[in-house]
This record gives structure tokens, sequence and C-alpha cells, in this order.
DNA sequence: TTGTCGAATGTCAGCGGCTGACATAATGTT
DNA sequence: AACATTATGTCAGCCGCTGACATTCGACAA
């Protein structure tokens, strides 16, 4: 960002960062491999660290701790989010903000700028060793909550409001990941439903919104 | 349940029972101490085992690992949450029916049902633990979910819809912890700013479920 | 009371996640 | 080429957690 050269210069960035950047995306890779392959309980970080050859000390260097690296993808997708979220324009209304920037990160996805050639399948297998593994589970869900609040401090920002005061912001925030949450979590659970990949997605995302008023209306007969 | 006499006749359970009962509640309380005292991640298990003067291994026994104990209380309030859900009357649309819910465990817990005296106050400074304390979060995150899950198929019950077609029942479920916890939250941040007590837990709740709509709606200005 | 059975507890050894401290090697800079 | 900086390796050690086995304690009947 400092820098005026571009990010994908490979002469403005040194070798040092290359490299770092290098085996921190090979850890990552190699973890998924043997998360996938073997579990996330019965991977050990030893076995993550010496399949880059790399010592376990270097490993925690990287990441803070086994989770870390298993949601690090998914860390990246948010951060986009938010970015998308606040390059949108201003004229929009809060939810139209939303939907739109979870639309970008979706079609960012499907042009592979996520993580290697087949993100969209390697996603989907990613969100159910995360539902299927408490730890992973639990840690997912902290991130998101954390993710709440940025996303409520920027709709705060766009409308001008103090989040301290208005609620609004938070609870939309909430809603909102609790929505993508279950759609993915339906996505998961019968992707052959919806196998145009990111279109079902975000179809799946409208379909829960669209649920959401009747669902907080007084009766459902 | 199964047995005819009163839980509260001492003679109607043996003796094997009551101290089981009794080192488990002592192991709640002389964590909840620690934790309160020393912080979670500087209070090992070790200590809290042998203030109870029991093995390290028994404490694992009673808990499958430390968050569980911290997490423990809260656990009995959720459980009793779903009892009342279940019983409250069929008439009652499912928000009415939630709302009730709710209410009843607080007034239980104002009573002091729900492990010793001052559940009260004891209640907010665990909260403050745990908002904390991130490996407590997650854990607490996670429960919270499960708990969504298990609502989510009363309600489908009461209404009698099949929650794996209807989305609505676990879209529910979800809104509503997240007021309630936007609540704890809200109650935490400035606990004079409600001192009367469970009342003012309450009337929290109420405040944010009535900003939903706004909250939802195109513009916020 | 005594004896027997099953359940609860203690002890021990060990694995795996994680950290601090220090030495070494690689990289960037002058 | 010499130096400063930074990444990495090595080592020791704490703590959470588990399996296996021995021991003790409460329940129940003879």
């Amino acid at each position: 960002m400092a820098t005026p050269t571009t990010a994908a210069d490979p002469q403005s960035v040194g070798l040092r960062e290359r490299k770092k950047r290098r085996t921190r995306d090979a850890l990552v890779d190699a973890a998924h491999r043997l998360f996938l392959c073997h579990g996330y309980g019965r991977t050990t970080v030893d076995e993550i660290a010496s399949e880059v050859e790399v010592s376990q000390r270097t490993f925690f260097r990287y990441f803070a701790n086994k989770e870390e690296v298993a949601l690090a993808v998914l860390a990246e997708a948010e951060a986009a989010f938010l970015e998308f979220l606040r390059a949108r324009p201003a004229e929009e209304n809060p939810l139209e903000a939303m939907r739109g920037a979870v639309r970008e990160v979706w079609q960012a996805v499907d042009r592979g700028q996520g993580g290697g050639p087949d993100s969209g399948p390697a996603a989907l297998e990613l969100f159910e060793l995360i539902e299927s593994t408490p730890t992973l589970l639990a840690a997912h869900l902290r991130h998101s909550i954390q993710q709440e609040v940025e996303v409520a401090r920027i709709l705060a920002d766009r409308e001008g409001l103090d989040p301290a005061v208005d609620l609004r912001p938070r609870l939309l925030a909430a809603v909102f990941g609790t929505v993508v949450r279950l759609s993915h979590l339906s996505y998961a659970a019968d992707p052959d439903a919806h196998r145009h990949s990111m279109d079902g997605m975000l179809a799946l995302i409208e379909r829960h919104f669209d649920q959401l008023g009747p669902a907080l209306a007084g009766s459902w007969r």
C-alpha cells in the first residue's frame, strides 16, 4: 500500500518477503491436504511442518495456533469482504451494500484469486471440515463475530451513526452473518442442489433473506 | 424423573450420587474463583483440582476440558431454557414463546436456583470473563449454535414444520440468540445503566427486538 | 457383619500444542 | 566486505489431555 510499485511486480518486493510468502502458502497448502486426508485431530503440527521441511517452531511463527492455519484462507476472504464493503457506493443502503460486497467476494473466488485455481470446490471441502470439527467451528465462530464488529463499524460510518449508541448496525451485521452461515450450511448439506457454484450460493443467501421477514412475523400458519 | 421420590429428598439418592454432586459443584466453584481472581489462562487445572483435593485425572472425568468447567452454569441455564420453551402453551407464536421462556430462566436465576445465592452478579462476572477470554468465547459460541439447533427443532415441532425444509425456525432461533447475546454485551458493558438486575436484562432484550425491524428496513435516515 | 461387585478415584507414563531463550544462518545495506 | 537485521533451528519445558492399571469406596445381599 505504501510502496508506489504494484504488488504483482516481483522486483518490488525483496527475496525475503517472497520466500516468507512461499513457505506460508506451502504451510497452508500442506495443512489443508493433511486435514482433509487424515482429519484435523489426527494431523500433527510436526507433520505439517516437516511436509514443508520447516521446524515446528517456525510453524508457530507463522500461525499463532493450529486452528489459524486451517482458517487462513477464510480470513483472507473476510478481509476482502471488508474492503469491498468499504468501497461500495455511498448511495446504497446497508443491506444493498452487504449483498454487493458478498457477491464481489464470490466473483473473486471464482476468478481463482483466493489461493489456487479450484478455490470453489476447495472452499466447500473447507466448510465441511470446519463444521465437522468442533475446535475449528468454535474458532471460526469467534472470527465471525469479530468480523461482525468491524462490519458494524463500517455500516455505522457509512450512515453517520455512533455504533455505541445505535444498535442497528451491530444487529444487522449479526443477522447478515447468520444468514450467510446458514447458507453455507445448506449449501454444504446438499451441494448437488446448487451445482451452479457461486451463483447458487448467492441465490441461497437471497432466498434466506427473503424468509427473514416471515420468520419474524407473528404466526407461521 | 424416573424415581417417584422427590429430588430434594436426601435419602432418595445414595451417598455416592450426593458425593459426586458435591465434588462437581466444588470444582465449578473453585474454578470460578480462580478464573476471576487470576484469569483463565493463568489458572492451571492442577490448581483447580488440588483446591478441591482431587487428582487432575478426576477433574477430567467430570469435565471434558478446561472450558467446560467455566461454562457449566451457563450450560445448565441453557438446558433450563429448552425445558421452559417446551412447556410454553401451544397457542403462543414462536416469538412469544421464546420471550416467555427467557423470562422464566431469569426469574429462576433471581430465585437463586442457578448455583448459589448471588447468581445474578456472578452471572455478570462470568459473562465478562467469557467475553474477555478468546478460548472461552469460542467455546461459548459453539454451544450457542448447538442450542440454536435444538431451539429450532422445538419451534418446528410446535408449528408442525419440517426443519430440514423450512428454514424459518433455524433463522428465528439464530436471530433470537443474536439478540440475547447482544443484550448480554450491552448489559455487561454498562451494568449500572440497568441496575434493576434481571428486569433490566429482559427490557434490554425487548428493546433490541424492537430495533430488529428498523435495522432490516432499507434506509436508516 | 461380612463379603462381593461395580463405580469412582489415584497414579503413572506419554503425546501433542505451544512458548521462551539462545545460537545460527540467511538477507538486506553501506 | 563488513555490518545490522531478520528468519530459522534447536532445546528445554509447561500445560492440557488420555489410556492403562491399581486401589479404594459405596451399594447391596447373604
